[in-house]
DNA sequence: TTTTGAGTTGTTCGA
DNA sequence: GTCGAACAACTCAAA
Protein backbone atom coordinates (compact mmCIF):
# COMPACT_ATOMS: atom_id res chain seq x y z
CA UNK A 1 0.00 0.00 0.00
CA UNK A 2 1.41 3.16 -0.67
CA UNK A 3 1.36 5.46 2.02
CA UNK A 4 0.36 9.01 2.19
CA UNK A 5 -2.90 9.17 -0.51
CA UNK A 6 -6.33 10.19 0.84
CA UNK A 7 -8.60 7.69 2.10
CA UNK A 8 -12.34 7.46 1.42
CA UNK A 9 -14.02 5.64 4.51
CA UNK A 10 -16.68 3.85 3.33
CA UNK A 11 -19.39 2.14 5.05
CA UNK A 12 -21.92 0.41 2.29
CA UNK A 13 -25.11 -0.42 3.61
CA UNK A 14 -25.94 -2.94 1.57
CA UNK A 15 -29.64 -4.86 2.20
CA UNK A 16 -29.85 -5.69 -1.80
CA UNK A 17 -27.30 -7.82 -2.92
CA UNK A 18 -28.53 -11.50 -3.29
CA UNK A 19 -29.10 -13.90 -0.56
CA UNK A 20 -28.03 -11.53 2.61
CA UNK A 21 -30.25 -12.28 5.55
CA UNK A 22 -31.98 -9.02 6.79
CA UNK A 23 -30.27 -7.77 9.90
CA UNK A 24 -32.55 -8.15 13.32
CA UNK A 25 -34.33 -5.24 14.68
CA UNK A 26 -32.29 -5.06 18.19
CA UNK A 27 -29.34 -5.54 15.49
CA UNK A 28 -29.98 -2.72 13.33
CA UNK A 29 -30.54 -0.65 16.23
CA UNK A 30 -26.93 -1.22 17.63
CA UNK A 31 -25.68 -1.02 14.18
CA UNK A 32 -27.39 2.61 13.71
CA UNK A 33 -26.20 4.01 17.20
CA UNK A 34 -22.04 2.40 16.22
CA UNK A 35 -22.22 3.98 12.77
CA UNK A 36 -23.11 7.17 14.42
CA UNK A 37 -20.55 7.06 17.00
CA UNK A 38 -17.79 5.96 14.67
CA UNK A 39 -18.61 9.14 12.14
CA UNK A 40 -18.46 11.31 15.15
CA UNK A 41 -15.03 10.11 16.26
CA UNK A 42 -13.91 10.01 12.29
CA UNK A 43 -14.86 13.69 12.15
CA UNK A 44 -12.59 14.44 15.21
CA UNK A 45 -9.69 13.97 12.79
CA UNK A 46 -11.18 15.71 10.32
CA UNK A 47 -12.24 12.66 7.98
CA UNK A 48 -15.57 12.13 7.00
CA UNK A 49 -17.22 8.10 7.18
CA UNK A 50 -18.79 8.20 3.90
CA UNK A 51 -22.39 5.90 4.58
CA UNK A 52 -23.82 4.79 1.18
CA UNK A 53 -27.10 2.41 0.69
CA UNK A 54 -27.33 0.31 -2.01
CA UNK A 55 -25.41 -2.92 -4.06
CA UNK A 56 -22.11 -3.20 -3.01
CA UNK A 57 -20.76 -3.31 -6.58
CA UNK A 58 -23.07 -0.41 -7.71
CA UNK A 59 -21.93 1.58 -4.82
CA UNK A 60 -18.01 0.84 -5.11
CA UNK A 61 -18.52 1.53 -8.95
CA UNK A 62 -19.81 4.90 -8.40
CA UNK A 63 -17.22 5.47 -5.53
CA UNK A 64 -14.30 5.07 -7.93
CA UNK A 65 -15.80 6.41 -10.99
CA UNK A 66 -16.66 9.97 -7.87
CA UNK A 67 -12.87 9.90 -6.61
CA UNK A 68 -10.53 8.26 -8.72
CA UNK A 69 -10.32 5.74 -6.67
CA UNK A 70 -7.07 3.18 -7.10
CA UNK A 71 -7.08 0.84 -4.48
CA UNK A 72 -9.82 -0.61 -2.37
CA UNK A 73 -9.55 -2.34 1.16
CA UNK A 74 -11.94 -4.39 3.45
CA UNK A 75 -11.97 -6.48 5.80
CA UNK A 76 -13.09 -10.32 5.27
CA UNK A 77 -16.88 -11.98 5.75
CA UNK A 78 -17.60 -15.40 6.14
CA UNK A 79 -21.28 -16.30 5.53
CA UNK A 80 -21.82 -17.83 2.12
CA UNK A 81 -23.93 -14.38 0.75
CA UNK A 82 -20.97 -12.55 2.64
CA UNK A 83 -17.97 -14.30 0.41
CA UNK A 84 -20.14 -14.69 -2.88
CA UNK A 85 -20.83 -10.99 -3.27
CA UNK A 86 -16.75 -10.47 -2.21
CA UNK A 87 -15.74 -12.87 -4.66
CA UNK A 88 -17.72 -11.42 -6.82
CA UNK A 89 -16.13 -7.48 -6.26
CA UNK A 90 -12.71 -8.87 -6.20
CA UNK A 91 -12.49 -10.02 -9.60
CA UNK A 92 -14.67 -7.12 -10.58
CA UNK A 93 -12.05 -4.53 -9.31
CA UNK A 94 -9.33 -6.86 -10.37
CA UNK A 95 -10.54 -7.15 -14.00
CA UNK A 96 -10.45 -3.37 -13.76
CA UNK A 97 -6.96 -3.20 -12.73
CA UNK A 98 -7.64 -2.11 -9.30
CA UNK A 99 -5.21 -2.89 -6.41
CA UNK A 100 -7.48 -4.89 -4.33
CA UNK A 101 -6.59 -5.65 -0.59
CA UNK A 102 -8.43 -7.72 2.16
CA UNK A 103 -7.98 -8.34 5.64
CA UNK A 104 -8.57 -10.14 8.72
CA UNK A 105 -10.44 -8.09 11.29
CA UNK A 106 -12.84 -9.93 12.57
CA UNK A 107 -11.16 -13.26 14.30
CA UNK A 108 -8.47 -14.40 15.97
CA UNK A 109 -7.46 -17.10 13.02
CA UNK A 110 -9.19 -17.29 9.45
CA UNK A 111 -11.27 -20.49 9.76
CA UNK A 112 -8.86 -22.53 7.52
CA UNK A 113 -5.64 -21.16 9.18
CA UNK A 114 -5.82 -24.23 11.74
CA UNK A 115 -6.60 -27.78 10.99
CA UNK A 116 -6.06 -31.14 12.41
CA UNK A 117 -2.61 -33.31 11.60
CA UNK A 118 -4.67 -34.71 7.94
CA UNK A 119 -5.60 -31.23 7.00
CA UNK A 120 -9.24 -31.19 7.69
CA UNK A 121 -11.05 -28.63 10.19
CA UNK A 122 -11.78 -29.40 13.55
CA UNK A 123 -15.18 -30.64 14.39
CA UNK A 124 -14.38 -30.73 18.24
CA UNK A 125 -13.34 -28.18 20.39
CA UNK A 126 -11.11 -29.17 22.99
CA UNK A 127 -8.16 -29.98 20.46
CA UNK A 128 -9.10 -26.94 18.42
CA UNK A 129 -8.43 -24.96 21.37
CA UNK A 130 -5.25 -26.93 22.01
CA UNK A 131 -4.05 -26.14 18.64
CA UNK A 132 -4.70 -22.53 18.55
CA UNK A 133 -3.65 -21.48 22.18
CA UNK A 134 -0.40 -23.14 21.17
CA UNK A 135 0.00 -21.42 17.88
CA UNK A 136 -1.46 -18.13 18.49
CA UNK A 137 0.27 -14.71 19.12
CA UNK A 138 -2.01 -11.63 18.66
CA UNK A 139 -0.01 -8.70 17.04
CA UNK A 140 0.55 -5.49 18.33
CA UNK A 141 -2.36 -3.20 18.60
CA UNK A 142 -1.68 -0.04 16.37
CA UNK A 143 -2.74 3.40 17.59
CA UNK A 144 -5.13 5.22 15.66
CA UNK A 145 -4.14 7.68 13.03
CA UNK A 146 -4.48 11.20 14.26
CA UNK A 147 -5.92 12.41 10.96
CA UNK A 148 -8.24 10.50 8.51
CA UNK A 149 -8.88 13.85 6.35
CA UNK A 150 -9.64 12.75 3.02
CA UNK A 151 -12.27 13.99 0.03
CA UNK A 152 -15.51 15.59 1.28
CA UNK A 153 -17.53 13.42 -1.26
CA UNK A 154 -21.40 12.91 -1.00
CA UNK A 155 -22.95 11.02 2.22
CA UNK A 156 -26.02 9.71 3.61
CA UNK A 157 -26.40 10.30 6.89
CA UNK A 158 -27.10 7.68 9.35
CA UNK A 159 -30.45 8.20 10.30
CA UNK A 160 -31.26 8.21 6.60
CA UNK A 161 -30.86 3.95 6.89
CA UNK A 162 -33.99 3.62 8.76
CA UNK A 163 -32.30 1.84 11.66
CA UNK A 164 -34.24 3.28 14.48
CA UNK A 165 -37.48 1.59 15.03
CA UNK A 166 -40.21 4.04 14.77
CA UNK A 167 -44.00 4.10 15.55
CA UNK A 168 -43.49 1.94 18.29
CA UNK A 169 -40.16 2.58 19.84
CA UNK A 170 -39.02 -0.24 21.25
CA UNK A 171 -35.65 1.14 21.77
CA UNK A 172 -35.22 2.72 25.36
CA UNK A 173 -34.51 -0.21 27.98
CA UNK A 174 -31.35 -0.93 25.15
CA UNK A 175 -30.53 2.62 24.92
CA UNK A 176 -30.42 2.50 28.97
CA UNK A 177 -27.92 -0.69 28.88
CA UNK A 178 -25.61 -0.37 26.23
CA UNK A 179 -23.29 2.05 24.72
CA UNK A 180 -22.20 0.70 21.13
CA UNK A 181 -18.80 2.23 19.86
CA UNK A 182 -15.10 1.94 20.82
CA UNK A 183 -15.15 3.54 23.97
CA UNK A 184 -17.83 1.84 25.20
CA UNK A 185 -16.17 -1.44 24.10
CA UNK A 186 -12.62 -0.88 26.02
CA UNK A 187 -14.62 0.51 29.13
CA UNK A 188 -16.30 -2.92 29.01
CA UNK A 189 -12.99 -4.88 28.59
CA UNK A 190 -11.21 -2.52 31.46
CA UNK A 191 -13.91 -3.07 33.89
CA UNK A 192 -13.61 -6.81 33.34
CA UNK A 193 -9.65 -7.02 33.76
CA UNK A 194 -10.25 -4.40 36.85
CA UNK A 195 -11.28 -7.50 39.02
CA UNK A 196 -14.19 -9.74 37.33
CA UNK A 197 -11.39 -11.99 35.28
CA UNK A 198 -10.21 -13.53 38.09
CA UNK A 199 -13.25 -14.89 39.31
CA UNK A 200 -14.39 -15.41 35.88
CA UNK A 201 -14.51 -19.25 35.83
CA UNK A 202 -17.37 -19.51 38.72
CA UNK A 203 -19.19 -16.16 38.14
CA UNK A 204 -19.31 -16.80 34.53
CA UNK A 205 -22.46 -18.80 35.33
CA UNK A 206 -24.13 -16.35 37.36
CA UNK A 207 -26.34 -14.11 35.44
CA UNK A 208 -27.49 -12.70 39.39
CA UNK A 209 -23.82 -11.02 39.11
CA UNK A 210 -23.54 -7.60 37.11
CA UNK A 211 -20.01 -7.98 36.27
CA UNK A 212 -19.89 -11.83 35.86
CA UNK A 213 -18.63 -11.67 31.80
CA UNK A 214 -17.66 -9.11 29.96
CA UNK A 215 -20.77 -8.48 27.80
CA UNK A 216 -18.33 -7.79 24.87
CA UNK A 217 -20.82 -9.69 21.98
CA UNK A 218 -21.92 -7.18 20.62
CA UNK A 219 -19.31 -4.95 20.41
CA UNK A 220 -17.02 -7.85 19.18
CA UNK A 221 -19.97 -8.46 16.45
CA UNK A 222 -20.05 -4.87 15.35
CA UNK A 223 -15.92 -4.73 15.30
CA UNK A 224 -15.53 -2.27 17.92
CA UNK A 225 -12.85 -4.08 19.26
CA UNK A 226 -11.32 -6.73 17.74
CA UNK A 227 -10.56 -10.40 19.47
CA UNK A 228 -6.81 -10.16 19.01
CA UNK A 229 -7.17 -7.14 20.66
CA UNK A 230 -8.41 -8.69 23.76
CA UNK A 231 -6.26 -11.40 23.36
CA UNK A 232 -3.51 -9.56 24.00
CA UNK A 233 -4.90 -7.32 26.84
CA UNK A 234 -5.76 -10.47 28.87
CA UNK A 235 -2.07 -12.59 28.04
CA UNK A 236 0.19 -9.45 28.64
CA UNK A 237 -1.90 -9.75 32.42
CA UNK A 238 -1.10 -13.32 32.35
CA UNK A 239 2.25 -12.55 31.82
CA UNK A 240 2.79 -9.82 34.50
CA UNK A 241 1.14 -12.29 37.24
CA UNK A 242 -1.66 -9.89 37.06
CA UNK A 243 -4.24 -12.33 36.32
CA UNK A 244 -5.19 -15.86 37.31
CA UNK A 245 -3.73 -17.91 34.65
CA UNK A 246 -6.63 -20.77 34.85
CA UNK A 247 -9.42 -17.98 35.25
CA UNK A 248 -7.93 -15.71 32.32
CA UNK A 249 -7.64 -18.92 30.44
CA UNK A 250 -11.58 -20.19 30.79
CA UNK A 251 -12.02 -16.73 29.05
CA UNK A 252 -9.77 -16.69 26.41
CA UNK A 253 -11.32 -20.25 25.21
CA UNK A 254 -14.84 -18.14 25.46
CA UNK A 255 -13.40 -16.31 22.89
CA UNK A 256 -12.04 -19.50 20.69
CA UNK A 257 -15.76 -20.63 20.95
CA UNK A 258 -16.38 -17.71 18.97
CA UNK A 259 -13.63 -18.39 16.41
CA UNK A 260 -14.88 -22.37 16.41
CA UNK A 261 -18.55 -21.16 15.49
CA UNK A 262 -16.67 -19.33 12.00
CA UNK A 263 -14.60 -22.43 11.54
CA UNK A 264 -18.15 -24.22 11.36
CA UNK A 265 -20.18 -21.78 9.58
CA UNK A 266 -17.36 -21.41 7.27
CA UNK A 267 -17.70 -24.91 6.07
CA UNK A 268 -21.32 -25.06 7.02
CA UNK A 269 -22.45 -22.51 5.02
CA UNK A 270 -26.31 -23.71 5.64
CA UNK A 271 -25.63 -23.89 9.38
CA UNK A 272 -28.01 -21.45 10.34
CA UNK A 273 -31.28 -23.93 8.33
CA UNK A 274 -29.83 -26.97 8.28
CA UNK A 275 -28.65 -29.84 10.90
CA UNK A 276 -25.45 -29.97 11.11
CA UNK A 277 -25.94 -33.89 11.66
CA UNK A 278 -28.29 -34.95 9.67
CA UNK A 279 -29.76 -37.31 11.74
CA UNK A 280 -31.65 -34.83 13.10
CA UNK A 281 -33.70 -34.17 10.19
CA UNK A 282 -35.79 -37.37 11.36
CA UNK A 283 -36.45 -35.99 14.87
CA UNK A 284 -40.75 -35.21 15.43
CA UNK A 285 -40.28 -31.46 16.51
CA UNK A 286 -43.80 -30.09 17.74
CA UNK A 287 -45.39 -27.19 16.11
CA UNK A 288 -47.05 -25.93 19.09
CA UNK A 289 -47.81 -22.05 18.26
CA UNK A 290 -49.27 -21.03 21.56
CA UNK A 291 -46.10 -22.73 23.57
CA UNK A 292 -43.61 -21.01 21.31
CA UNK A 293 -45.54 -17.81 22.19
CA UNK A 294 -45.36 -18.14 25.58
CA UNK A 295 -42.00 -18.99 25.39
CA UNK A 296 -40.95 -15.38 23.28
CA UNK A 297 -43.15 -13.42 25.94
CA UNK A 298 -41.70 -15.19 29.23
CA UNK A 299 -44.64 -16.37 30.01
CA UNK A 300 -43.68 -20.28 30.33
CA UNK A 301 -44.17 -20.39 34.17
CA UNK A 302 -40.73 -21.06 34.74
CA UNK A 303 -38.67 -17.97 36.29
CA UNK A 304 -35.75 -18.70 35.30
CA UNK A 305 -36.97 -19.09 31.98
CA UNK A 306 -39.23 -16.45 31.88
CA UNK A 307 -36.80 -13.65 33.54
CA UNK A 308 -34.44 -14.70 30.44
CA UNK A 309 -36.88 -14.05 27.56
CA UNK A 310 -37.48 -10.59 29.43
CA UNK A 311 -34.34 -9.78 29.62
CA UNK A 312 -33.90 -10.28 26.17
CA UNK A 313 -36.93 -8.58 24.85
CA UNK A 314 -36.03 -5.73 27.31
CA UNK A 315 -32.10 -5.14 26.88
CA UNK A 316 -31.52 -6.92 23.69
CA UNK A 317 -29.21 -9.56 25.43
CA UNK A 318 -29.52 -12.31 27.63
CA UNK A 319 -26.65 -14.14 30.07
CA UNK A 320 -25.72 -16.74 28.31
CA UNK A 321 -25.99 -19.44 31.25
CA UNK A 322 -29.79 -18.34 30.70
CA UNK A 323 -29.19 -18.79 26.73
CA UNK A 324 -28.73 -22.33 27.20
CA UNK A 325 -31.45 -23.31 29.94
CA UNK A 326 -34.31 -20.93 27.67
CA UNK A 327 -32.70 -22.98 24.40
CA UNK A 328 -32.83 -25.96 26.34
CA UNK A 329 -36.33 -25.54 27.39
CA UNK A 330 -37.46 -24.57 23.80
CA UNK A 331 -35.98 -27.31 22.24
CA UNK A 332 -36.30 -30.10 24.50
CA UNK A 333 -39.12 -29.43 27.10
CA UNK A 334 -41.62 -27.99 23.94
CA UNK A 335 -40.15 -30.31 21.28
CA UNK A 336 -39.71 -26.59 19.32
CA UNK A 337 -37.42 -26.72 16.29
CA UNK A 338 -34.09 -25.00 17.19
CA UNK A 339 -34.51 -23.14 14.54
CA UNK A 340 -37.29 -21.52 15.56
CA UNK A 341 -35.12 -20.29 18.56
CA UNK A 342 -32.71 -19.48 16.31
CA UNK A 343 -34.67 -16.88 14.40
CA UNK A 344 -36.19 -15.22 17.63
CA UNK A 345 -32.38 -14.22 18.93
CA UNK A 346 -31.58 -13.21 15.35
CA UNK A 347 -34.32 -10.56 15.77
CA UNK A 348 -33.99 -9.61 19.39
CA UNK A 349 -30.12 -9.99 20.26
CA UNK A 350 -28.17 -6.90 19.51
CA UNK A 351 -25.03 -9.62 19.45
CA UNK A 352 -27.07 -12.03 16.58
CA UNK A 353 -24.54 -13.61 15.19
CA UNK A 354 -24.30 -15.74 11.79
CA UNK A 355 -21.91 -17.96 13.23
CA UNK A 356 -22.05 -18.09 16.88
CA UNK A 357 -26.32 -17.99 17.25
CA UNK A 358 -26.80 -20.67 14.86
CA UNK A 359 -23.75 -23.01 16.03
CA UNK A 360 -24.99 -22.29 19.35
CA UNK A 361 -28.54 -23.79 19.02
CA UNK A 362 -27.59 -26.31 17.36
CA UNK A 363 -24.93 -27.71 19.80
CA UNK A 364 -28.10 -26.79 22.58
CA UNK A 365 -30.65 -29.27 20.46
CA UNK A 366 -27.90 -32.09 19.79
CA UNK A 367 -27.27 -31.10 16.06
CA UNK A 368 -24.76 -29.32 16.53
CA UNK A 369 -21.02 -30.09 15.96
CA UNK A 370 -19.52 -31.30 19.27
CA UNK A 371 -22.90 -31.06 20.69
CA UNK A 372 -24.80 -31.54 23.97
CA UNK A 373 -26.04 -35.19 24.24
CA UNK A 374 -29.60 -35.77 23.59
CA UNK A 375 -30.19 -36.81 27.31
CA UNK A 376 -28.88 -33.69 28.88
CA UNK A 377 -32.06 -31.79 29.45
CA UNK A 378 -31.47 -28.63 31.79
CA UNK A 379 -33.93 -28.66 34.54
CA UNK A 380 -35.16 -24.88 34.90
CA UNK A 381 -35.90 -25.36 38.36
CA UNK A 382 -32.38 -26.72 39.84
CA UNK A 383 -30.08 -24.58 37.20
CA UNK A 384 -32.65 -21.30 38.99
CA UNK A 385 -31.97 -22.73 42.34
CA UNK A 386 -27.54 -23.06 41.18
CA UNK A 387 -27.03 -20.34 39.49
CA UNK A 388 -29.56 -17.33 41.04
CA UNK A 389 -29.25 -18.53 44.31
CA UNK A 390 -30.91 -15.24 45.53
CA UNK A 391 -33.45 -14.76 43.28
CA UNK A 392 -31.62 -11.45 42.11
CA UNK A 393 -32.54 -12.30 38.66
CA UNK A 394 -35.58 -13.37 38.39
CA UNK A 395 -37.10 -10.34 41.14
CA UNK A 396 -35.54 -8.09 38.59
CA UNK A 397 -37.08 -9.06 35.54
CA UNK A 398 -40.35 -10.89 36.55
CA UNK A 399 -41.03 -8.34 39.59
CA UNK A 400 -44.25 -9.82 39.97
CA UNK A 401 -42.51 -12.92 41.86
CA UNK A 402 -40.93 -10.76 44.32
CA UNK A 403 -42.59 -11.18 46.98
CA UNK A 404 -42.62 -14.95 47.11
CA UNK A 405 -39.36 -16.22 49.43
CA UNK A 406 -36.39 -17.72 47.96
CA UNK A 407 -37.54 -21.23 49.25
CA UNK A 408 -40.29 -21.12 46.15
CA UNK A 409 -39.04 -18.25 43.85
CA UNK A 410 -38.07 -21.11 41.49
CA UNK A 411 -40.84 -23.49 42.17
CA UNK A 412 -44.08 -20.66 42.51
CA UNK A 413 -46.80 -23.66 41.65
CA UNK A 414 -45.57 -25.36 45.01
CA UNK A 415 -45.78 -22.70 47.57
CA UNK A 416 -48.65 -22.80 49.52
CA UNK A 417 -51.77 -20.60 49.38
CA UNK A 418 -51.07 -18.53 52.25
CA UNK A 419 -47.81 -17.45 50.80
CA UNK A 420 -48.61 -17.05 47.42
CA UNK A 421 -51.62 -14.26 48.89
CA UNK A 422 -49.27 -13.18 51.62
CA UNK A 423 -46.79 -12.38 48.06
CA UNK A 424 -49.78 -11.11 45.71
CA UNK A 425 -49.66 -13.97 43.17
CA UNK A 426 -52.82 -15.30 41.78
CA UNK A 427 -51.08 -18.26 39.91
CA UNK A 428 -52.89 -18.57 36.11
CA UNK A 429 -53.36 -14.42 36.93
CA UNK A 430 -50.66 -12.28 37.95
CA UNK A 431 -48.11 -15.13 36.57
CA UNK A 432 -48.67 -18.47 34.65
CA UNK A 433 -48.57 -21.53 36.02
CA UNK A 434 -46.14 -24.14 34.22
CA UNK A 435 -46.85 -24.52 30.56
CA UNK A 436 -45.47 -28.16 30.86
CA UNK A 437 -44.56 -30.55 33.64
CA UNK A 438 -40.67 -30.55 33.60
CA UNK A 439 -40.92 -34.36 34.49
CA UNK A 440 -43.33 -35.14 31.68
CA UNK A 441 -41.84 -32.99 29.26
CA UNK A 442 -38.23 -34.18 29.93
CA UNK A 443 -39.42 -37.65 29.27
CA UNK A 444 -41.06 -36.56 25.92
CA UNK A 445 -38.23 -35.28 24.95
CA UNK A 446 -35.75 -38.59 25.74
CA UNK A 447 -38.97 -40.17 24.06
CA UNK A 448 -38.60 -38.59 20.62
CA UNK A 449 -34.54 -38.63 20.68
CA UNK A 450 -35.45 -42.62 20.85
CA UNK A 451 -37.99 -42.70 18.22
CA UNK A 452 -35.09 -41.23 16.40
CA UNK A 453 -32.54 -43.66 16.83
CA UNK A 454 -35.15 -46.24 15.97
CA UNK A 455 -35.60 -44.85 12.54
CA UNK A 456 -31.44 -44.27 11.79
CA UNK A 457 -31.52 -47.86 12.62
CA UNK A 458 -34.08 -48.53 10.01
CA UNK A 459 -32.68 -47.25 7.75
C1' DT B 1 -4.18 -48.51 8.81
C1' DT B 2 -5.63 -49.48 13.23
C1' DT B 3 -6.18 -48.41 17.76
C1' DT B 4 -7.12 -45.66 21.58
C1' DG B 5 -8.67 -42.02 24.44
C1' DA B 6 -11.62 -38.41 24.70
C1' DG B 7 -15.51 -35.40 24.11
C1' DT B 8 -18.26 -27.16 27.38
C1' DT B 9 -21.67 -25.91 30.19
C1' DG B 10 -26.44 -31.93 33.16
C1' DT B 11 -29.89 -34.90 35.61
C1' DT B 12 -31.52 -38.65 38.03
C1' DC B 13 -31.38 -42.57 40.76
C1' DG B 14 -29.98 -45.43 44.23
C1' DA B 15 -26.66 -46.65 47.67
C1' DG C 1 -27.17 -34.92 52.39
C1' DT C 2 -23.57 -36.73 49.36
C1' DC C 3 -21.52 -39.47 45.87
C1' DG C 4 -20.82 -42.30 41.84
C1' DA C 5 -22.78 -44.46 38.06
C1' DA C 6 -25.86 -44.52 34.27
C1' DC C 7 -27.68 -42.13 30.62
C1' DA C 8 -25.86 -43.98 23.94
C1' DA C 9 -23.36 -44.69 21.09
C1' DC C 10 -20.47 -42.43 17.89
C1' DT C 11 -17.12 -39.65 15.84
C1' DC C 12 -13.09 -37.23 16.05
C1' DA C 13 -8.07 -36.60 16.41
C1' DA C 14 -3.78 -38.25 17.17
C1' DA C 15 -0.51 -41.83 18.13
Amino acid sequence: MKTGRPLVLLYIHDEVSPGLRARGGASRWWLGKSLAEHARQIEKTGGQLTIRAGGAEEVLIDIIAETGATSVFWNRRYGSAERAIDTDLKAMLRKGEMDVSTFNGRLLTEPWDITTGASTPYKVFTPYWKALKSTYRAPPVLAAPKALGGPVIESQTVESLGLQPTDPDWSGGLEATWHPGEAGAIERLWEFLEGPINTYAQDRNRPDLERGTTRLSPHLHFGEISPAQVWRAVQHGISAGKFDESNAMTFLSELVWREFSYVLLYYNPDLATENYNSDFDLLPWRADCDAVKSWRAGQTGYPIVDAGMRQLWHTGYMHNRVRMIVASFLTKHLLQHWQVGEDWFWDTLVDADPAANAASWQWTAGSGADAAPYFRVFNPITQGQKFDPHGTYVRRWCPELSFLPDKVLHTPWEADSATLKEAGITLGTTYPKPIVDHATARQRALDAYDTLKEKRNAA
